[in-house]
DNA sequence: ACCGGGATGTTCT
DNA sequence: GAACATCCCGGTG
C-alpha cells in the first residue's frame, strides 16, 4: 500500500482517478487520459499518446479471441494495469477499461516526463535525450520499470504502488487524433490520440510506418 | 531526416 | 512455426 495519496514534490496533493473513470468505453476513456499522471514513487510523467482497444469487439485487440493466461487481466475489472510481453524483449502497459468481462483496455503510448527524472535515466541507459525517456509504450515501461510483475496491479488503490491521478494545472487543447500504429488488421479506426505538438509523441506525423502518410485531424 | 533490418522469446495456431 | 500493440543502430541522402 503506496502513494494512494501521492503528493507532489512542490507538496500539492494529487487526486487519484476513481473506478467509475475507467468503467466506460475505452473510446471514452482514453481522450480523456491524455493530461493525466501516471506515477510511481517519485517518477511521474503526463499522459501524451493513447490508443483505445475495444474488448471482443475489436479485431486488434488481444481480447479478441476470448481469454487466455496472457490477457487475463482485460478481461477482469476496470482500473487495473494490464501489462504484456512483446517481441522477446519489451513490456506495454494498458488501464483495463469498461466492466469485467469486455476486456476494453487503453494503451499508454507516449509520457512527457515530469517528476523523478534522475530514476528514468537509470532504467533508461541507452536514452540520450530527455524525450527518449518515455516516447514509446516500451520505453515508458523502461522508465518507470514496469514489467510483468505490474500486471493486475490496481491505478485505484495503488496497491503496488502506481496509480493514475488528476493533473488540474494542465489546461487541455483538443488532442490531435488517427489510426493506431504497429497492428496488422488495420481497423481504418482513428483510435489513437496525442496531445497536438508535444515533443514526446512517439510518432507526431500520425501512422508513418515504412513511408506511409496519414491525415492528421 | 529517412529507411531497413536485426534482436529476442513468449504466445497461440 | 508464425506472429508479435517495439526499439535500436547503422546505412544513406
Amino acid at each position: 500500500m503506496i502513494n494512494a495519496s501521492p503528493k507532489r514534490q512542490g507538496g500539492s496533493e494529487l487526486t487519484v482517478l476513481p473506478r467509475a473513470f475507467y468503467d466506460r468505453d475505452p473510446l471514452v476513456v482514453a481522450p480523456e487520459l491524455l493530461g493525466k499522471l501516471l506515477v510511481r514513487g517519485r517518477r511521474s510523467a503526463r499522459i501524451v499518446e493513447v490508443e483505445a482497444y475495444r474488448g471482443s469487439e475489436d479485431p486488434a485487440s488481444h481480447a479478441y479471441r476470448g481469454m487466455t493466461r496472457r490477457n487475463a487481466t482485460m478481461f477482469g475489472p476496470p482500473g487495473h494495469l494490464y501489462v504484456y510481453f512483446t517481441y522477446g524483449m519489451h513490456w506495454c502497459a494498458n488501464a483495463v477499461c469498461w466492466p469485467a468481462q469486455r476486456a476494453g483496455a487503453v494503451l499508454l503510448r507516449a509520457l512527457a516526463p515530469q517528476q523523478g527524472l534522475d530514476e528514468m535515466w537509470e532504467s533508461r541507459p541507452r536514452a540520450r535525450i530527455e524525450r527518449d525517456l518515455c516516447s514509446g509504450p516500451a520505453k515508458l515501461c523502461q522508465a518507470f520499470g514496469l514489467d510483468g510483475s505490474f500486471d493486475g496491479a490496481d491505478l485505484v488503490t495503488g496497491e503496488r504502488g502506481v496509480v493514475i491521478a488528476d493533473n488540474a494545472e494542465v489546461v487541455l487543447e483538443a488532442p490531435s487524433q488517427g489510426e493506431r500504429i504497429g497492428i496488422t488488421p488495420a481497423t481504418g479506426a482513428a483510435w489513437r490520440w496525442w496531445v497536438s505538438g508535444d515533443p514526446n509523441v512517439s510518432r507526431p506525423g500520425g501512422n508513418a510506418v515504412r513511408g506511409l502518410r496519414r491525415d492528421e485531424v
